[in-house]
DNA sequence: AAGACGGGGAC
DNA sequence: GTCCCAGTCTT
């Protein structure tokens, strides 16, 4: 009898399989925290955190009962930190909702927040054996390959087929070795650029292969053009310490905290390399200064507002340049002038608010930033 | 269906 | 510089 797709594909992970710190774990909940961090996400950049993770909260029950600054800060640099967010959430459903065991079915493991399809059949075939496929970049790349998918990958159309070339060939009883098979696979040998056909178990099932277009699948989606935008920061300092503010805990690093700060186009339009230039060379101090008075009125109460006025005139005060920063976000781009407002005397008392806080430069690494903010938080620290 | 959402490593 | 990574959620 012949040997099916899947009977390779198990024989080559049998002898070729990554040892991963997560592999082999009974827990369940180790599981997650994996499949959570590996979102978009690199394996050699999760491990270390990975690590940190399991040590500061063993369980789910540590999880749940930690402040959402925690894990934060914990989860600071991996990126992408609606993850951090709804895992914390999760653990809290889990406790309150399944008895604080991670739910053993496919349905139940969607209910909690960032698991999405390819995380709850991961986690329902690796850890509780259901006969359940899934589906991600890696496997999504070789299955293209294999089976000469012209559908633009992350379409509609194109993500049908591939889920049903996923559950087509999965066998019964291993499903969680032959998900983590497809993906090893395409980690190691079907990487995106140069893959290592020679060394692929399945190089005489693979059709991209025969005809020679291993680079030509899978086909890209269509990309956008990323705009660029400006922003302006402020680095308030009294005495040994320095003003911080926490974002919202929604959106772009939602939770985090930063210096005050605001782009200077807030109607940008999206267009052109033009409209950034005439923002560069537009009075950004000034801009900025009218902006922290305003904000300070309207968000952290008059007394701050009026003695920053006071201290700094808009008239008359000139703030120095602290220091200029590029960052690619994953939709735009930006350039970020930071400038000083040194107040002469401490004034610790001022500016009372939860998302607001006077930070001694020595503290500042005890803060979750993103890493834009990290790298002026570090600047100042040297200084 | 498309966009928001980080940061880093490989080329 | 570009691509893309063990994706999910929102609009």
């Amino acid at each position: 009898m012949t040997l099916t797709i899947a009977d390779r594909l198990l024989h080559w992970y049998d002898q070729h399989r990554r040892q991963l710190p997560w592999r082999g774990d009974p827990d369940p909940y180790a599981v997650w925290v994996s499949e959570i961090m590996l979102q978009q996400t690199r394996v050699d950049t999760v491990i270390p955190y990975y690590d940190r993770w399991l040590a500061q909260f063993p369980a789910i029950a540590d999880l749940a009962a930690a402040s959402l600054e925690d894990v934060l800060k914990l989860w600071e640099g991996l990126g992408y930190y609606s993850r951090a967010r709804n895992l914390h959430q999760a653990a809290q459903q889990v406790v309150r909702d399944f008895g604080g065991q991670l739910p053993n079915n496919l349905q139940d493991l969607r209910t909690l927040s960032g698991v999405g399809r390819y995380t709850a059949g991961a986690i329902a075939s690796i850890c509780f054996d259901l006969d359940e496929p899934t589906l991600d970049g890696n496997i999504r790349r070789v299955l293209s390959r294999l089976f000469d998918v012209v559908e633009p990958l992350g379409s509609s159309q194109g993500d049908r087929i591939l889920w049903e070339l996923a559950r087509t060939h999965l066998p019964s009883g291993r499903a969680g070795d032959y998900n983590q098979a497809w993906m090893d696979l395409g980690a190691t040998i079907c990487t995106p650029r140069n893959p290592q056909c020679e060394l692929c178990p399945l190089r005489s099932d693979c059709q991209a292969y025969g005809l020679g277009i291993q680079s030509d699948r899978p086909v890209p989606k269509p990309r956008k053009q990323i705009p660029q935008r400006s922003a302006v920061a402020a680095i308030i300092l009294s005495g040994s310490k320095v003003l911080l503010t926490k974002r919202q805990e929604k959106g772009l690093l939602g939770g985090l905290w930063e210096f005050p700060c605001c782009y200077v186009d807030e109607n940008f339009t999206g267009d052109s390399l033009q409209d950034a230039s005439r923002r560069e060379g537009a009075n950004l101090p000034k801009f900025l200064h009218q902006f922290l008075l305003t904000e300070f009125s309207t968000e952290f109460g008059s007394e701050f507002a009026t003695a920053f006025a006071k201290e700094f005139p808009v008239e008359t005060y000139v703030p120095n340049l602290f220091g200029t920063y590029k960052h690619a976000y994953t939709h735009f781009r930006v350039t970020l002038h930071a400038y000083l407002f040194p107040f002469k005397e401490s004034s610790e008392k001022l500016g009372k608010h939860p998302c607001l806080d006077w930070v001694a430069i020595a503290e500042l690494s005890n803060y979750p930033m993103g890493k834009l903010a990290r790298q002026m938080a570090q600047k100042l620290a040297k200084a």
